[in-house]
DNA sequence: TTCAATATGTCAATCGTTTGACATAAAAAA
DNA sequence: TTTTTTATGTCAAACGATTGACATATTGAA
């Protein structure tokens, strides 16, 4: 790979001149800034980033951890994420954790051993001291983690009430709540804490089941939901804690012959793309994931530079009501 | 940051030695050892990667260009990826091209910039000579480049062929294909020519659409997918070349009032981990996702190895019969 | 006692770039 | 003609590590 001295060494200038004029600083003529350009054309040069980076003690990288970029939402999160990364310069680093404390952990080493600019983290397994002495430009999914790292949330207490909202609007007499594991402490958990007060407010039966602790797995799914409705026959709404869950029931509910949305109602969250393909479609609450992801880069971004930034950006969700309730 | 000289000041030992503790080599004594590791605890030292990659003159960072990964099948190829990758100490920069040809381009310029190890190539739209004096370790999926280049690809005629003939054996009179742009040249086109020496081979009438050029986005499925149903409304067979068009036929279909699989069959391609949960499930051809990615990060490391490699690497598929036919 | 093995240090170059300080020369403006 | 401005060059340090060559000191074994 050609350097910046056989760049110069062909242009017949010193590194210094085509450092000029990579850099855009200092005096440069045109039939100069031409013979560089051209030798660089030649030479097929392409600047050392790692060598800049060293230098400029910023790497453009930013890392992105999330359980599996497989799974629909954080894929498309991942997709808009790197999309605005990427519109100011920088690259994105992804790292899966599968909610594994141990990979979490070995991944933000890695991150920080590679000097990434910033950290994005929509995975949460790590005590939140850990954290804390991370001293680093950080900005979190659904958890609030101290006073001075931002985070980025939906509004999941309006969702829970939006979700639970419909289903008691539309006449359920027993509804049940499928949620991710609780003991994470994401704000996640207010869909739940939603769910129960709305239900409790109304008089409704209600049931709540949850997810294993650091099982991301998704095959345990089907035989919690259909545990569920073996011990709950007579459920008649259910507001599922993310659509890829609510797939699971619909289809469920497919091969156990319940009718959606006449015997049992369906609501999601997170209105990934495929939720209007299901077939009923998917009634679901919405996040709005690419300006999530947008706000994400920014914060770090904003971090990097010293610029103030908010600590609390919590976005609105949308009932998107379809074929399932 | 610390750095190795403020381990070496604490440790009361010069960089040289806890260099050396550092890459086990030469003769160490146990006590400096420890010394060293204490003082790298205390200042919570991360050895810079950035200054290791420049003078080791490898990164251990592979670039992954993908159309988008929030696709369910290249999110769940992208997943494997990372994770064999992060096995052998490589980490994954995303690159979502949107099959954008400027896009491509300058993915491919940036990640030879930051001298990533290797390029894995998902999305093509560029020119083959580009791809030619690329000069790297590079290994493509779908797509034969030129007689260095890896590829891996599925059995895509075999697919073709096992999809089709589900149809042909299931009855279906008048079977249409739904695929991407053929003018891509990807050898999934192996698939859709199956599609058609098939038909034409067992006197069934049959037709094909395809996407539109460097559109990825889906919003275009559904128009032509009614059209399809218009102009051939006779149609009772579909053979998808991606689940995620074939989750939108199921759809169309439903709203068609066209029952599945009585009235039309439909075979998706991928096999991706929704699949199943369609309503009904998707009766798919199976690609090998995980072996593909794993093999796709081997002939990238035994291209930076300088060790022999397959050029061919063509996976068998498998015909999941679920109960869209 | 002597030699080899072990343990550490010193020094400096290298990876590829940026940058500041300074010098010099040509072109343009006064 | 003199002074500025513009254009380039020279030199060297810095970013944070690795590494080779060599020196020296302490052990332990023969």
């Amino acid at each position: 790979m050609p350097t910046i001295k056989d760049v110069a060494r062909l242009a017949g200038v010193t590194v210094t001149t085509v450092s000029r004029v990579l850099n855009n600083r200092g005096y440069i003529s045109d039939a100069t800034r031409q013979k560089v350009y051209q030798a660089m054309e030649e030479l097929n040069y392409q600047p050392n980033e790692i060598a800049r980076s060293l230098h400029r003690r910023k790497s453009k990288l930013i890392g992105l951890i999330i359980p599996t970029v497989s799974h629909p939402f954080f894929g498309e999160l991942a997709g808009f994420i790197e999309y605005y990364a990427h519109l100011i310069g920088y690259k994105v680093l992804i790292c899966n954790s599968l909610l594994d404390r141990k990979k979490e952990k070995e991944y933000i080493e890695m991150l920080k051993s590679n000097r990434v600019d910033g950290i994005i983290m929509g995975s949460h397994t790590l005590e939140v001291e850990e954290y804390m002495n991370l001293n680093y430009p950080i900005v979190t999914f659904d958890r609030r983690i101290s006073e001075e790292i931002p985070y980025i949330s939906s509004d999941n207490y309006g969702g829970g009430k939006l979700a639970t909202h419909l289903l008691i609007q539309k006449g359920c007499k027993k509804i049940a709540h499928i949620s991710g594991n609780l003991q994470l402490q994401l704000l996640a958990n207010k869909r739940s804490q939603a769910f129960i007060e709305l239900s409790k407010e109304h008089g409704i039966e209600s049931v709540i089941v949850e997810t294993e602790l650091n099982v991301f797995d998704i095959t345990q799914y089907e035989a919690m939901i259909r545990n569920l409705l073996e011990k709950h026959p007579d459920i008649d709404g259910v507001f599922a804690s993310s659509d890829v869950m609510a797939a699971y029931f619909i289809q469920i509910g497919y091969f156990l012959n319940r009718r959606i949305p006449e015997d049992i109602k369906i609501v999601g969250y997170d209105d990934i793309k495929l939720a209007s393909l299901f077939v009923p479609p998917l009634t679901t609450i919405r996040q709005p994931i690419e300006e999530m992801a947008k706000c994400a880069v920014e914060l770090i971004v904003r971090q990097v530079n010293e610029e103030p930034f908010e600590r609390e950006n919590v976005f609105p969700v949308e009932l998107i009501e379809r074929l399932t309730t």
